[in-house]
RNA sequence: GCGGGUGUAGCUCAGUGGUAGAGCAUCACGUUGCCAACGUGAUGGUCGUGGGUUCGAGUCCCAUCACCCGCUCCA
């Protein structure tokens, strides 16, 4: 059973030593981690296999590590300094701040299905709606008005029905009801209702800037603290961590201020474009060639969060990847779009080659690859600077679902054409850029089999290292079953489980008739009952669903139950003696390569041979020893940090020079000479 | 940002105003011949933080911080 929440996740990242919260001791800052002894090593056991793909394997790539900070100038012509941000909004009334999408958001979805049931509150929910769309510009002036007034129109033929329905509810006439339904009349009422619903929503989901700008201009938003519906401008809070170079001790605005001003970068693929002639000049490089960089990027997020999924700080792996513009590639080459959809495949194959450990049959190949996805940016979801963008995606386990761990981006010239000079006007218009008036140096080249100069295009796959840690994790956490529970064992928790039944039967009547005598009840009958089959369930599929009795005591309702308390520590206790968790990790991945035990450690010969072979490894790779507890512990030890080998030293190893090599993922066991190890593992580690 | 929840030993948690606890982990000694063994002993906590109520607060009240869940949103 892979992961079924982040938590999970997160407490083994902090019990083995992957990640801690940061700057703890004070207590901690939201969205700082720091990587521990084995998450440094996945860190950089990722970036290691990413290097290798984007670099090593191909010809057509190079290396780079630019700063991290860089002249103001670089986010002023990229950018980021004026788009790279979020719409606030303050109230003038009380001053509070807010995201301008977010009050909208909730104004927009304030009406419920059975808002539909009262007329008034319909009615005056989408007249403002149509307000709202008289502020927005043509075309979407009309086309909104024309939507809210179907809206509104298709809600008023549907009105009297609804008034129909209250009146059945009330008088509890169900044949009437259902005759009603039935009516072809009020099928076309029902179906023009829910057409108009959905036309609404399409609207403002793809009108979604436009629709929050007029909201405000509209005054048809009031603030959620005071009610006032008068807000400031929406404005762009900057997403950029700022600094300065040298000592300043001006004020913040001031002309010296300013000056001296740097951000801590938003991402890495500038200082590349900085750097584009300096490496196709110094290597004699022809387009098409790449350019790879791994380093750390800074965001100052609104909402971060979900452990390290989204942190303020972390850590980006980038290409960008140079080629002809469209009216220079020749017959037979690969033009703008044909390099995108290359680049995305190679990248979803990076991804699903390190997802899937060497012992993954067909099956869980499959469900794997069922995780990974290649879904196409929508074109409001640009960012300024993308033609197209190509996301890939992972299902994250919970709530987090689907996440970005990757996006492949068609930058086109705009960046490079961004920090030129002397770009040609057409040009200049066609990426709506300014002149550039800061810059030295115009980043074309001089192409000599299509013996012409241009600015290139620039494809751009840009991964998260940070997410990639997370997404390995998650994809390789199991729990499994290995040892059977006898019958007597499950017999256990069968009679616990009736009993907790039976108390929890007697809480639901005592709750039920606090209710009656209006009292606060001290349970939640529905939730008890809802507990209460959920553990049926559980305990009726024993023993397969051994794992999910835990979850199932975890219930809402199973709060507060004097024997759900008392059952809950030995079943945990038995579970985990059932139960390993184990990290399925591709071995290049592995934090630790190999674990060295003796079988006995008072026996020094044999805890010296140990000692020597881990010694003979050290070298090459990541190899722990351990002998503080028995042997089964030691491997569990190493299974849940996903260390894919383990060697035990015993007697016959003295007399015959063999040592036991146990697989994590099989727990198969082989013997091995001491001689031969270093030829018998390397192939299997991948490394 | 809104709503709900949690915060007690390294970890998982118990503790309904009156002497801070258990299991696991860690360390020491003994025992231990391959998948979370056992015995004995020891270490470890100003109960997230700051205020308040009280003779007395882990427990009640207020504030604050962090994290989790849901909604919203987002490379």
């Amino acid at each position: 059973m892979p992961a079924k929440s982040l938590e999970q996740v997160r407490n083994l990242c902090m019990r083995r030593g992957f990640v801690f919260p940061g700057s703890a001791a004070y207590g901690g800052v939201a969205s700082f981690w720091d990587y521990g002894p084995l998450g440094v090593e996945l860190l950089n056991n990722v970036k290691k296999a990413w290097w290798q793909d984007a670099v090593y394997a191909r010809d057509d790539m190079d290396g780079l590590d630019a700063a991290v900070l860089m002249s103001r100038k670089v986010w002023q012509h990229s950018g980021h300094e004026a788009t790279f941000s979020d719409p606030m909004v303050d109230c003038k009334k009380c001053r509070s701040r807010f995201r301008a999408d977010d009050l909208v958001g909730a104004w927009v979805s304030s009406v419920r299905d059975e808002d539909m049931l009262t007329s008034e509150t319909w009615s005056k929910h989408f007249k403002a709606h149509e307000r709202v769309c008289q502020a927005m510009p043509e075309p979407a002036r009309s086309q909104g008005v024309a939507v809210m007034r179907e809206i509104l129109a298709a809600h008023e033929a549907w009105w009297p029905l609804g008034k129909l329905f209250l009146k059945f509810d009330a008088s509890g006439d169900e044949s009437a009801k259902r005759e009603m339904v039935a009516d072809s009349d009020t099928v076309k009422a029902n179906q023009r209702l829910k057409a108009a619903t959905d036309a609404h929503h399409k609207f403002i989901t793809e009108n979604a800037v436009a629709f929050t700008a007029a909201s405000f201009t509209a005054c048809e938003v009031t603030c959620p603290k005071c009610g006032s519906n008068e807000f400031t401008e929406p404005r762009q809070f900057n997403l950029m961590f700022q600094s300065h170079v040298g000592p300043v001790s001006a004020a913040a605005g001031t002309d010296e201020e300013a000056a001296a001003r740097v951000y801590l970068r938003p991402e890495t693929a500038q200082g590349i474009f900085m750097n584009f002639a300096h490496v196709q000049r110094s290597l004699a490089r022809k387009v098409p060639f790449g350019i790879a960089q791994i380093g750390k990027a800074f965001r100052n997020e609104i909402t971060p969060g979900n452990f390290i999924f989204r942190t303020r700080e972390f850590e980006q792996m980038e290409i960008e990847f140079f080629i002809k513009p469209p009216q220079f590639v020749a017959e037979g080459e690969k033009n703008d779009e044909q390099w995108h959809e290359e680049w995305v495949q190679q990248r979803y194959r990076w991804w699903l080659r390190y997802a899937t450990p060497p012992s993954a049959g067909n099956e869980d190949m499959e469900r794997i690859a069922a995780r990974f996805r290649k879904r196409a940016q929508a074109a409001d979801e640009l960012a300024h600077y993308a033609k197209a963008t190509t996301d890939i995606e992972y299902l994250f386990p919970g709530a987090l679902g689907w996440g970005e761990i990757e996006g492949v981006a068609n930058r086109t010239d705009f960046d490079l054409s961004a920090h030129s000079k002397d770009v040609p006007e057409e040009d200049l218009k066609r990426l709506k850029l300014e002149a550039n008036k800061d810059s030295n140096e115009k980043f074309d080249y001089f192409d000599p089999d299509a013996k012409a100069r241009y600015i290139p295009w620039v494809i751009e796959p840009s991964a998260g290292a940070t997410r990639a840690v997370l997404t390995f994790l998650c994809e390789a956490y199991h729990e499994e079953l290995v040892k059977e529970p006898t019958k007597q064992e499950i017999d256990q928790i069968k009679s616990d489980a009736a009993m907790i039944r039976k108390n929890a039967e007697k809480k639901i009547k005592d709750a039920r008739k606090d209710i009656e005598a209006g009292k606060e009840p001290k349970h939640q009958p529905d939730k008890v009952e809802a507990f209460l089959n959920q553990l049926d369930d559980v305990v009726s599929r024993l023993p397969a669903s051994l794992d999910e009795v835990l979850l199932a005591l975890d219930h809402e309702g199973a709060q507060n139950l004097e024997p759900v308390k008392k059952f809950r520590p030995p079943t945990e206790k038995f579970i985990e003696e059932c139960t390993r968790t184990v990290l399925r990790l591709h071995p290049a991945l592995a934090p630790i390569k190999l674990a060295v035990f003796p079988l006995k450690k008072n026996k020094p010969e044999i805890v010296e041979l140990a000692k020597s072979i881990k010694q003979k490894f050290q070298k090459h790779f990541r190899t722990v020893y351990d002998d503080s507890a028995g042997i089964g512990r030691l491997y569990r030890r190493q299974d849940e940090i996903g260390t894919p080998f383990c060697i035990t030293v015993d007697f016959e190893s003295l007399e015959d020079g063999t040592v036991t090599v146990r697989e994590r993922d099989s727990m198969a066991q082989e013997r091995v000479a001491i001689d031969e190890l270093h030829d018998y593992l390397l192939p299997r580690l991948e490394l």
